[in-house]
DNA sequence: CCGCTATCGAGAAACTTATATCGAGAAAAA
DNA sequence: TTTTTCTCGATATAAGTTTCTCGATAGCGG
């Protein structure tokens, strides 16, 4: 079937994994051939069975006593994530969001590679940002079937979330990313990730509320 | 003690919370007096059951074969999410996403409240980011001293990451809502929350590889 | 007025995720 | 060469989270 082997992990493994891969680069970068699962747990304060835990999901073995080959597995968590090839994504809403994602340079590095953007505004349509026109939302589903667009981002308000979802969809995007706070419906088959900066903005807040508001105790780690 | 008891409670709680929020606001803008856990549940899949824990954290108790009153309920949870009154914030890196989130108005709703830009670029300092001046990063200790700045949002490259966060610390900056790649060191008792993109869009692509590679068994839900 | 149904809240069970333990292998030190 | 130490990988235990089950209550319909 697929040459690809790719395993089922926690959505927890999966999100620690661009952690260690950025370490891992700047390790690579500062030429360092082997790193240990100790050596990375001690940088972000983890349990060294869950490294191995999580970096087992790649398929990368390690030897004892002298841990995995920086390069090799930097590979292998890439090609786990999908960020060895870029897929191109079309991105819907160029307001503050979208143009910081646009101007954005590191994406090629995580597989993602932004081909143009999309607004109804007509003040917004034709101009450039960063170098990507921005086209009116009208010619998004002709556009992604010819260009075979599989990624589909959403940086417009909440109330226009839903129907821009509805128009990728048709259009035959099969992952949607959202960073509108709606909760948004889509058909099975079709992936939908939601990064939502204002559930991180509550943990911080909340935590922040009990350290001010009593003498801190009962403080959640990381 | 304290006039406010803040429970203690997941993180994965705290992080559905917002969503909540966000779907109760635009329910009561709608007139709808009181709503079901059954209800909220619905429009994000969710078990109902977990919604009725999560609200429990709030502290509001909702009737039989009625629920919960809208209103009420929000003002609960944003209590308990301590966005009530909005807490003066600094943002270090005028880059792109400094820029995005300078620009977000609606941060005020959510207990956050960006008061002045900082950053190491001479060329960027002096300028002005949506009403907001952009300041050298040396004024930064005194200021928020000076101004009882509580929390500091990290928006600089993942190399200078730990400097400015360092800097934060001294300057008597309690939470740290950080936006760069870098696994940061902190001292007990600073707040430290990540607000990871890559993390998201990790879990994005790993889940489109396994549809794109494979006939597409096997995918978790939401 | 009396069942019927929707809903809450509490406790139990099932599931998921994280941490600890242990044996084996490989390099370094004695 | 032998011993020690580090690290992997597997298994087992513990902790945490979600889902299920149940009794109680409040409105609704007959």
């Amino acid at each position: 079937m697929s040459q690809l082997k790719v395993r089922v992990v926690s959505r927890s493994t999966l999100k620690r994994l661009p952690l260690y891969l950025h370490l891992l680069e700047s390790l690579a970068d500062q030429g360092l051939q082997n790193v240990s699962c100790t050596q990375i747990a001690e940088k972000f304060d983890f349990d060294p069975t869950q490294v191995r835990k999580d970096l087992e999901a790649t398929g990368e073995v390690g030897t004892a006593r002298i841990g995995f080959r920086t390069v090799s597995l930097i590979v292998k968590i890439k090609e786990f994530l999908g960020w060895n090839n870029a897929h191109d994504a079309f991105l819907v809403g160029a307001g503050n969001m979208g143009k910081a994602l646009l101007g954005y340079k590191d994406f090629d590095r995580y597989g993602l590679n932004i081909v143009a953007a999309f607004d109804k505004d007509t003040r917004k349509v034709g101009s450039r940002i960063f170098n990507r026109e921005v086209l009116p939302l009208v010619k998004l589903p002709n556009l992604a079937k010819r260009m075979h667009i599989n990624i589909g981002i959403v940086t417009v308000p909440a109330e226009y979330a839903q129907e821009v979802v509805d128009l990728m969809v048709v259009a035959g995007i099969k992952a949607i990313w959202n960073f509108a706070p709606a909760p948004l419906k889509i058909p099975e088959g079709v992936i939908l990730e939601n990064a939502r900066l204002t559930q991180s903005l509550a943990v911080l807040t909340n935590n922040l509320t009990k350290v001010l508001g009593d003498d801190g105790k009962d403080l959640e780690k990381n």
